[in-house]
DNA sequence: CACTATATTCAACAAGTGTTGAATTGGCAA
DNA sequence: TTGCCAATTCAACACTTGTTGAATATAGTG
């Protein structure tokens, strides 16, 4: 038996809520979509998780914890790998964004979901608001401060606005919409994590520089 | 009487239902909760644009042309204004983005709901590839032969995902989460357009220019 | 074996869903 | 007035929703 008591199909639960919920939202999900899906009695998911928001929030948080400590490890190793006294902007960067194109290489095809649900999450107000601050805010602003010492003389409110754009070419990758794929005629794929996070850091890192100040 | 024969209750179901449909999406929205929003019976909605996905419908097309236009207007006025022979590449993306401000400046609150309502959409797997192709797509191709006329030496890919960040940031910023001012202590506000497009063109201006080649 | 706790299913409820056909209103033309 | 058509409401339908309490299965322990 599972040591938390709970077996496989509470998995199996968990990963069917999350394709469904990150392509079809929290209303566009029905509790029995999910139990068809994962071939398992309406009821157990309620036994389990609770509530369907509790579902929800199970699903999400699942994987959330791993991303940001990810996040965190990066930024922290980067900081004393640096040989200049503040680490450079791209390292911030990168260490901000290659989390993410390291779950994906996992393999694992719950990843692919889990970060649709993210985009979701970060683009709507409301789930933002609930979901955000506990999960994710906390580590934010750890960049937001590694931001502020790599440009010592930018306005906060500039360094703000740029993590902003960088959150939303973010939210809108992971999203995986398929609109570049179509405006491409394929020659993009929103599948292609490698593509879109290789440009993206160069993209952003001149955007910062230069609007938050010079060098 | 007016001249579509539709009176103003039905614009008022239109006013609600945009800003119901682009605060819960699609799916959290019920045909009463609007009814009930304009002050208007259940079945009146029904008779006017037919089922509820009619009603989504109506509501994203009643802006869409308008926005869309704007946006050629802005584009072709910089290509014939222009001195050089191709366009600035800060005139290209101020084409892109500029109507969205101008249609905040209206006063009409009807546009802070539908903005909303473009990010939702815009970050939809679904949503996006039924309403983004007929609306707005044939524009949008026409901005990115543009940014090609601006890099004539840049590959086509690399392009495509800076429109792709373009359109991320641009999206997060239409969302209106919020989280940017949690995340400033509410030095930035979501609120304020004018302070996210005046940084965003000459931030994604620079990231253009260090990904799709120099000068 | 029996006992127990957990995991899972069964059956059903009350509330809410989108939708529709019939009935009612209101204004305008003949 | 009468007739007519569009706008609006009324009332109800068949169906789906999330949730739950009881019943059953399962597996580990003594």
């Amino acid at each position: 038996m599972n040591k938390k008591g709970k077996g496989e199909k509470s998995e199996r639960i968990l990963d069917v809520a999350e394709e469904l919920f990150a392509l079809h939202g929290y209303d566009g999900v029905t509790m029995r979509q999910i139990s068809t899906g994962a071939q398992v009695d309406v009821a157990l998911a309620n036994y389990h998780f609770g509530k369907k928001l509790d579902v929800f929030y199970a699903v999400f948080n699942r994987r959330a914890a791993l991303l940001s400590d990810t996040r965190r490890e990066l930024l922290l190793k980067s900081q004393q790998d640096a040989t200049e006294k503040p680490q450079t902007l791209e390292q911030i960067i990168a260490a901000f964004l290659l989390p993410l194109k390291f779950a994906q290489e996992t393999g694992d095809p719950g990843w692919k979901n889990y970060m649709a649900l993210l985009a979701y999450v970060m683009t709507s107000p409301i789930w933002s608001k609930k979901l955000m601050k506990d999960n994710f805010d906390k580590r934010v602003v750890e960049f937001i401060e590694a931001l502020k010492l790599a440009f010592p003389k930018a306005k906060e409110e500039d360094i703000h606005w740029c993590y902003h754009y960088v959150s939303g070419a973010l939210a809108l990758t992971l999203a995986q919409t398929g609109r570049i794929d179509r405006l491409s005629g394929g020659l993009c794929l929103s599948a292609d994590f490698d593509a879109a996070y290789d440009r993206m850091i160069p993209f952003v890192a001149a955007g910062f520089r230069e609007v938050c100040g010079g060098k």
